[in-house]
DNA sequence: CCGATCTGGTGACTTTAGTCACTGCTTTCT
DNA sequence: AGAAAGCAGTGACTAAAGTCACCAGATCGG
């Protein structure tokens, strides 16, 4: 468990309060609640009020949609010192998609109330959250940009031009299954084994157990926007 | 073309400024420039820098994006005293789409610096826009849900469904091309004619020229929830 | 009035996506 | 150890989605 002092470190760390100042923090960090969630444990559920938001303090969160057949859409991955849920908390309706945690996970909890009272008090945590809401927004089009126009060889493609350079390696762990993947990308299982493995039969990536190697960046770059 | 006066009523009327008194609106209205546009007249293109935000005054914008091989997907339709682009104003980004009026249509634009001083001096705005904001984020999702999840007969269905209840009729007009139909919905324009044809050999909705009824409200729901 | 442009319908086809069933390989739990 | 559950690979198939080409009616501008 972590101490009230920690969670002002916490809380100090995130973009959202980065204007406030220690004492504030403190005072904020009082009303904070620290929750834990085990592997792959629900957070909240898509359709559930929503009581209030949270901040990663540790792990990594998962927000996605389940389809009636069962199939899930990962919306976005959060980790350690991004929010959770901002926005619903502010048009009152129900959380639009569910949210868990990808591995053990601490969260910050801080409730619709508080948080109200705090926006008003500091404006400049309404901008904040602005910034916040709008790069989540330009993700959000990106994801319909890439089911509405690609097919699932682009979007495995670009899945993995994003892995390489966010590690800026280009050899690098999958870390996640296929199942996974595919949720990921807006597809399923199958789909992403057969994909990987043509990929890997016309020399673009190499593939050993779960690390892959990238073999041909211009060639996987080129077949992106040849892309009609 | 309108004069300042009217400007003040126009803001009056959207959710953004509600919370501002009639001298307050006056002094914005000052800072606002109306905009004319003619019908699929351009207002910005994604990738375009972002000088300032819009309000509907008369007409109606569609969102949408354009892919590598001319295909458009419609992320927003926005009409009278709706805001347009306001996220992309606070995160200094770029526009994430493009912007276009669909009929004859005037707007009012308001500079980035002037609604960032705004915002700072009249807090009650920042939290205006948070709710649309949030509203926006539930269609994107929603979007992407359809995409992800259903097929282009599940997708039409709902289309249709939506404007019935959005008009309280069991017969409406289309009042859009195929065209846009497939742009709205994500799909090319042969598949809507196609599955409009289908539904209406099924006995679901009857077509006359550009109207459409709707026979059997039931089977079309039933459709819906069957899918997995 | 006439050609040009826009819109809608459709047949024939190719490609992609997704489903089902089954296999073998690990990992985990008790 | 042995059963059970989860993950990955693949063949065979179905069914959507999308492309291409072409025709026909409507509408619009000169």
């Amino acid at each position: 468990m972590t101490d009230s002092g920690s969670i002002t470190d916490i809380l100090k760390g995130t973009a959202l309060f980065s204007a406030l100042s220690d004492a504030e923090l403190a005072s904020l960090a009082t009303r904070t609640l620290i929750r834990s969630y085990a592997s792959s444990e629900l957070i909240f559920s898509e359709g559930e009020a929503c009581t209030g938001f949270y901040i990663v303090s540790s792990g990594r969160v998962r927000i996605f949609k389940v389809s009636l057949g069962g199939r899930e859409q990962v919306l976005a991955l959060e980790g350690p010192r991004s929010s959770v849920a901002e926005l619903p908390v502010f048009d009152g309706g129900p959380y639009p998609a569910s949210g868990a945690a990808v591995e053990p996970s601490e969260l910050l909890f801080i409730s619709r109330q508080d948080f109200h009272a705090l926006c008003f008090e500091y404006p400049q945590i309404s901008l904040k959250i602005l910034q916040v809401v709008g790069a989540r927004l330009r993700r959000l089009v990106g994801i319909i940009e890439e089911l509405s126009f690609t097919t699932v060889r682009n979007r495995l493609i670009s899945w993995i031009l994003r892995q390489a350079k966010s590690q800026d390696e280009f050899r690098f762990e999958l870390g996640v299954s296929h199942q996974e993947l595919a949720a990921q990308i807006g597809t399923v299982r199958e789909l992403v084994s057969r994909n990987l493995a043509r990929l890997q039969a016309q020399g673009f990536i190499g593939i050993n157990g779960h690390e892959l190697t990238i073999l041909n960046l211009e060639g996987l770059e080129a077949e992106l926007s040849s892309a009609l």
